[in-house]
DNA sequence: TTGTAGGCGTTATCAT
DNA sequence: ATGATAACGCCTACAA
């Protein structure tokens, strides 16, 4: 009988099996940007890890769009899943976060990557911040840099330094104070959106100080990289001119000119953490942070005289790493 | 009795539902690698309008581990899903494919962006290389070079121009030969990985040629971009010294030093018949082509000189890169 | 060990 | 119109 059932391929219905069991067999995914590549990994790791788990992952990503994304967490609901994964640190229009708040006290597991739900205590995983902004800071003051700016982009100065980064900046200036440097306001710059002319409108801003930074500290790793391209643009040197460091370790980082010293963090431990606060909510309550890894490239340290002019920058000796090659990406459409 | 079912929360049960109406409301996707920015966009336009038709999407990606891939379908075919969406062009295990084939004879929808099921006539789209391939050439030959290269990544010489993409390989060279340039085998280069070194060796060999390319049409922005990368930390300027076009119009494309001249493929339009595809496999078998467009930016056309120095390069002008060469960007700095 | 009954949430069908 | 019932594919539970 088994054998007559192997050989005309049957399968079981996972779906039915949810059904009867009183569980969904699947969990929903709420992301702000798939295109972002960090989002993406963090996405990628995770549905492998949940399908060893046997469940599925469903993803919806509106991007910014509030409305859809209200609908598509109702989508979510009715499927139904059997739990609801947050990704990404962008504030959540109210709708929604009382929605999930509601949905979360009734029983629906919830997580959050980056993110939280406000009013309760859904699982969550962060990186540390507050380990970023000093990483970053210490980093450049070692490499002899006193002016140091800090620039991030999307959020209104306010909200970014009251805000989801709060701790990365306090942690900038408090690092600065500790380096017995007095955290200069007017190094502080947001950009409205990710794009050269805001890089150029933010850098131009910066070096018309009296005492323009030497270095730069930016929020992520895409702002590293526009405000990198601005910088060449207009004629600086990276890192002799300006020093730059990003987050986030973009596989881009590595390949572009200079390449990108930036503060990686450990997606594969964020992404267990989540998984287990969405299959044991109970024993994982509240926040928990991950430790981010600086990794030192040719944006922020200039290359060594001796090898100068020969090759692109090499990394600092101290903290030199070697990035593996990718391997093919599989690209081209057919 | 609505009432309070409404004011209950009351949500039908899709997968109850589909369990009733014997068809699962879920669409899965084989993705090779959601971590390229243009795959990822693929996904979440598929998404969106996949879940517009009330379908959810479950993506699977396994980067390049075979095994896992038929892990993933197998996964996917037991959830089960109405359909399977084949998204990137890497070629698939042979055991894979059969698989595909097999479940596609056996009535499940399937289809293909930027690839294909072997043996079969599954609804697929893909960009029309042998266009991507001219507009390419030609606008690089409109801008005054005769001495083009073209670099790909990933796959032997042997395959890059007898495989996936060897329409977009052949109409470079057919371009060529219908401007009198006789196509130089030695101008064609692969790259084995993506990364700095692979970069260095692709860019050392092409300048070592006693006649060395002027211009650089690369299969894809991240090669591109890794080759520009490279040639800044030779000393080379860009583009008066390597003029450079990619494809996939990545956003970032747009963002760093030089911003990159690309060639972008309409996703919007692939993922739409893609879905139809899935939803109506009768009427749309076999292979559609769409258009790709030309995105003019700083890689490929120096600025004009009334306007060198001060901003983003401008598009182009065919007796540009005759004009006097620029200083260095390294060495002007005010 | 093998067989059978019931029910998960939905919808189609049939009876009222 | 409204209401009852069966069945989708699976699993659990109890009976043989």
């Amino acid at each position: 009988v088994r054998r007559v059932a192997a050989e005309l391929g049957y399968r079981p219905n996972r779906l039915a099996r949810g059904l009867k069991r009183g569980q969904s067999p699947i969990f929903g995914i709420l992301d702000f940007s798939i295109l972002h590549p960090f989002y993406a990994r963090v996405v990628r790791e995770f549905e492998i890890l949940a399908r060893a788990q046997g469940f599925a992952c469903v993803v919806c990503d509106n991007g910014l769009d509030e409305s859809a994304e209200s609908a598509s967490l109702e989508f979510l609901l009715e499927l139904p899943v059997h739990g609801v994964l947050l990704v990404g640190d962008r504030r959540r229009s109210a709708p929604v976060n009382e929605r999930l708040a509601e949905v979360w006290r009734a029983g629906t597991p919830v997580a959050a990557i980056s993110g939280a739900v406000p009013g309760t205590d859904v699982p969550r995983v962060a990186v540390d911040n507050q380990l970023v902004g000093q990483i970053a800071t210490r980093h450049l003051r070692e490499a002899g840099h006193a002016r140091i700016a800090y620039v991030t982009v999307g959020l209104s100065d306010e909200e970014s330094t009251a805000g989801y980064m709060a701790a990365r900046w306090r942690a900038y200036q408090a690092e600065l104070a500790r380096q017995g440097l007095r955290p200069d306001p007017r190094l502080v710059m947001t950009m409205n959106a990710l794009s050269r002319s805001e890089a150029e409108r933010a850098l131009d801003q910066l070096l018309s100080l009296t005492e323009p930074p030497t270095a730069v500290f930016a929020s992520h790793d895409e702002v590293a990289l526009t405000l990198i391209g601005a910088a060449l643009g207009r004629g600086l040197r990276v890192p002799e001119d300006l020093a730059t460091v990003g987050v986030d370790d973009l596989p881009i980082g590595s390949l572009v000119w200079p390449t990108l010293t930036t503060i990686a963090p450990p997606i594969d431990q964020m992404v267990a953490l989540a998984l287990e606060g969405l299959l044991h909510p109970e024993g994982t309550r509240g926040e928990r942070l991950v430790e981010p890894a600086l990794i030192v490239r040719g944006s922020s340290v200039a290359p060594t005289p001796e090898r100068a002019g020969r090759r692109a920058p090499a990394p600092a000796r101290a903290a030199a790493r070697e990035d593996p090659p990718r391997r093919r990406p599989s690209r081209a459409r057919g």
